[in-house]
DNA sequence: TTTCAAGTAATAGTATTACTATCATAAATA
DNA sequence: TATTTATGATAGTAATACTATTACTTGAAA
């Protein structure tokens, strides 16, 4: 038997629900790999009609724009990192166990036996890495939180803060120190690929000394 | 006596350099303005003309385009930061007093009394919170790196790095510690204003606050 | 004093982007 | 069978991100 994944999204993020028509998910699939390959800027509607073999006219009827169609890939993963953290977790006493497998979590590209179909998972924590701060980093921020946009971010950042409050429960900035952990899992990865000099990874460009890093950084701090 | 600092820029990010022309500066003094209301995005260099009262030609003679314009105007901060931050600590022994100067520097609006003319520093520091990373996640990271764009971001983050050794000369991760400081100070304020959820500091909405933060973040992982 | 180059301004034009609108048709549904 | 719904095809617009051309101004070298 496979498992179907499906996460429940933010109608406000689209005009009609890609999930439920071959289009849609088409749409989702190849935006993926064209934001991937590309990056977010050269990324265009006519693009993405073309690689589909539609019209820019019929990506319009699925997205208002490609901000939104990128707040809405970018919140599936949020959706689906919540998912596998609930799913990682569960059974597991000690919270900083919990803890090391959140860092571990964030920081590597999970290899998953539940299917999501039309979703590369690992093009998707690419994404992540290179553009997930252009979501919320806009001068429409404040419209776009009313909206609720960014609540699977939101979510994840309280389900961290929750573990790092089991692990001490006096620790005073359990939500900063969550998205610090969310924002330095994906820089520090980025830096190392990119910037390597504004990091200490670059000799082995192994995700492993981030995550070593970061539960330095992480248990130092909430040890007090 | 009034000093006027002058910060040496990467000739490579402008074709005409603005600080020898009238025009030049006002290039600079109107794009931070712009970008600083309306965010990167939505900035032009059309508006930008507009603003100063020249043609969209005009611009175009001393910037390729808008993003090493907007890599202009970061490079001139990361300068201006390291100039604040070898001033600041001159004279200073201690390296954890130097390192807390560090993080109080990145997270403040520091007014200044050396004049820098036609830059707006307070402005400036708020464009790096909501755009800094926009100079850095493009899809050309790879070809701006070779041509030294980031070397003001590099050279202050080796700095720093040497700081953190100066406190721990066995700390295993400077400069990774390094720009998550910078960037942290950054984001941190971002969320704060922004998406207060991500933060502890939604009530106060302190930079103090902040600082506090990062300061038990970074020493208590470098003291191991 | 002329001239010649450098800087600036004004205008026009192009390719692409980010959309919107309209109409036809095929498939699903009532 | 009638009708709603999704898609496809085509066209068009306003704005953006540039490039090119011409002409005027100024200041320094010949």
């Amino acid at each position: 038997m496979k498992l179907e994944l499906q996460i429940k999204m933010n109608p406000s993020l689209y005009l009609r629900d890609p999930e439920q028509s071959e289009l849609g998910k088409n749409i989702i699939k190849h935006s993926i790999q064209l934001i991937h390959d590309n990056g977010f800027e050269a990324f265009t509607f006519k693009k993405l009609a073309e690689s589909i073999g539609t019209t820019e006219a019929g990506v319009y009827r699925y997205f208002e724009n490609k901000h939104k169609l990128l707040v809405y890939i970018i919140s599936w993963y949020w959706g689906w990192i919540q998912f596998q953290l609930s799913y990682q977790t569960n059974n597991i006493e000690d919270p900083a166990i919990k803890l090391k497998k959140v860092i571990t979590l964030l920081s590597t590209n999970v290899v998953d036996d539940i299917t999501t179909g039309h979703v590369d998972e690992f093009q998707l924590h690419q994404i992540l890495i290179a553009e997930g701060s252009k979501a919320y980093l806009t001068n429409h921020v404040g419209k776009d939180n009313k909206q609720q946009f960014f609540q699977p971010y939101k979510d994840l950042c309280n389900t961290i803060g929750e573990i790092i409050l089991e692990c001490n429960p006096k620790y005073k900035y359990p939500h900063s120190l969550a998205s610090t952990i969310i924002e330095m899992a994906h820089l520090q990865n980025f830096f190392m690929n990119h910037l390597p000099t504004l990091t200490d990874f670059s000799k082995s460009k192994d995700e492993k000394e981030i995550i070593k890093y970061l539960e330095e950084l992480v248990f130092n701090t909430i040890r007090l």
